[in-house]
DNA sequence: ATGGCTAGCCCGGCTAGA
């Protein structure tokens, strides 16, 4: 069995704290990371080699920047989208790890439906499905996990009539991460979740958390044959509380099957 | 109707997040 772990930490670095915690809690085999708000040099390699994990980094100054840590090492790493589309933001990393491809992806935020920035996303999307698609060719167990910035039905959305084609929850997002998901990769949460009310995100602002006022938009995504060894998946919803909290959860999900 | 926090950057007020 494996455990794999999908965190936007909004920076690692004040986060370190929260994630060694997570990590002893856990003991996750992989951490997707998003959000580490660092160039590489300032990533804290050593307290995380400590823990036992090795860290793959794919890191930015200021904004943006992914991590995948795992047990084993590696035997490949990949940093960027390229050449799928071209992005000058660190946001896609891939590691192999024995025979499984892990993907780990920030996919942009958009802003505001029509802006330039949302046509950003959508161009980016297309191309994530691209380089989706063609490891999904090669590696028949695949993980993909991450901060998708899309909530995929209302009733991941804690009010849909206020978020009615807002950002994160327009039709021309959700169509693309329907394509996505048509690729062959299903949504491990809802494997085992059918309910509404469940959230991986709440605004830092106006009591979001307090009133569980959420989305879910952060997902482990599995092919088909890792999907069928899922035994559970689930949103740490205990994360977000306390001091200091992310304003994201870790997403959790366990496979029966080793690597 | 607006903004409400948080983080990073260069040092108080900006960008960005979702």
């Amino acid at each position: 069995m494996f455990k794999v772990v999908t965190w936007n930490v909004n920076s690692i670095n004040v986060r370190l704290e929260r994630l060694l915690a997570l990590l002893t809690r856990e003991k996750p085999n992989v951490v997707l990371l998003q959000e580490l708000k660092c160039l590489e040099e300032k990533f804290p390699f050593e307290a995380i080699q400590a823990a036992g994990y090795e860290c793959s980094v794919f890191g930015q100054k200021t904004y943006n920047g992914v991590a995948i840590l795992s047990k084993r090492s590696p035997t490949k790493v990949l940093k960027g989208i390229e050449p799928f589309y071209e992005d000058s933001a660190a946001r896609v990393i891939r590691t192999l790890i024995d025979d499984t491809m892990f993907i780990c992806c920030y996919v942009p935020n958009g802003q505001e439906v029509g802006s330039d920035k949302f046509q950003y996303k959508l161009g980016w999307l297309n191309g994530f499905k691209k380089l989706l698609k063609d490891e999904l060719d090669n590696h028949e167990r695949l993980v993909v996990g991450g901060d998708f910035n899309i909530a995929p039905q209302d009733i991941d959305v804690h009010n849909p009539a206020l978020w009615k084609e807002k950002i994160l929850c327009s039709t021309k997002e959700r169509n693309l991460l329907g394509e996505i998901s048509q690729l062959g990769l299903i949504d491990t949460f809802r494997l085992h979740e059918k309910g509404a009310g469940f959230f991986s995100w709440w605004d830092y602002r106006a009591l979001g958390f307090q009133k569980n006022e959420g989305l879910r938009i952060d997902f482990i995504l599995a092919s088909n044959a890792m999907a069928k060894t899922c035994t559970s998946a689930r949103i740490d919803r205990d994360e977000r509380k306390g001091e200091k909290p992310s304003d994201h959860a870790p997403v959790i999900a366990s496979f029966e099957s080793p690597i």
